[in-house]
DNA sequence: CTAGTTGCAAAATATTTGCGATATG
DNA sequence: CATATCGCAAATATTTTGCAACTAG
């Protein structure tokens, strides 16, 4: 069966032609350990530590490459500037505290069901979707919020 | 009860002890004619088309006070920049199309109801949410799509 | 009047690209 | 080896900010 999603995107580079670099390897390692939501420059920074010979442009050259091959997935978590996943096996969705920031990753068979039809409802042929609730957790609303 | 979402902003504005200058109604304006999915550049095009008066860091200023008022909505259609709309009355969804852009919204009481429940069960207190929808719309299914 | 707001131009950020050097397959 | 990819630095693009002038209330 398949490996973890870092051998998947490894695969796709093969299978698409692409080179397997020192780079992208460890762009890949990067995003596999923190396991998601880091933006281009923390991703930079976090490789760089590892290997200082990557580039900012490398990073950016190979976030589009992999988004675009389709093995990361590009977030809006906050009202800045992108944040990158590695596409996991299973969709997943985001609750997001406005307060702290915390990010919580949920999944629901019920929302994918719902999608599911409500694509149907409207002639579509779904193949992603980017779920963002945003709100207060538990923490925030039982501490002296704001 | 109450008036359009233009007025409703402008009414927020006035609540909130801010000025309702000639440029903010403009951007209401524009915001309003167009019915959403602008973004910052297009919005400044557009305003400027009919007050050459207004500068392009007032568009981004008061598109960041409209958004902290909560009467305009940040999005994230595409993978580019922000777009923004008019924040009405009722929330709604995107489908997105992925191959011709089209951006078709939509309302569900089942999804709300959904949300309600999965951030009662993560102990989130949910505000407001984002849910796109990204695939192939109808017409591009059946035309050759990509 | 007087503080919030604007325009302008400059600064800070973010992202992309040209090109010669490098290294994968 | 041929060519995809890289690093670097320069070019773009996007967004923010300082400040003097302006104006809504």
């Amino acid at each position: 069966m398949a490996g973890s999603a870092e051998e998947d995107a490894l695969d796709v580079l093969r299978t698409q032609g692409r080179r397997i670099t020192a780079q992208r390897g460890l762009l890949l390692q990067v995003m596999r350990a923190s396991h998601g939501h880091l933006d281009a420059g923390e991703i930079y920074r976090r490789a760089r530590a590892r290997d200082p010979r990557i580039s900012l442009s490398t990073v950016y050259r190979n976030l589009n490459l992999l988004k675009d091959l389709g093995v990361i997935t590009e977030l809006h978590l906050d009202e800045e500037h992108h944040h990158y996943e590695l596409r996991e096996e299973a969709e997943h969705y985001h609750l997001i505290c406005s307060n702290c920031d915390r990010v919580v990753e949920f999944d629901s068979s019920s929302m994918g069901a719902l999608i599911e039809q409500i694509g149907a409802e409207h002639g579509f042929l779904i193949d992603h979707v980017h779920i963002d609730l945003v709100g207060l957790c538990q923490e925030c609303r039982a501490g002296s919020d704001m």
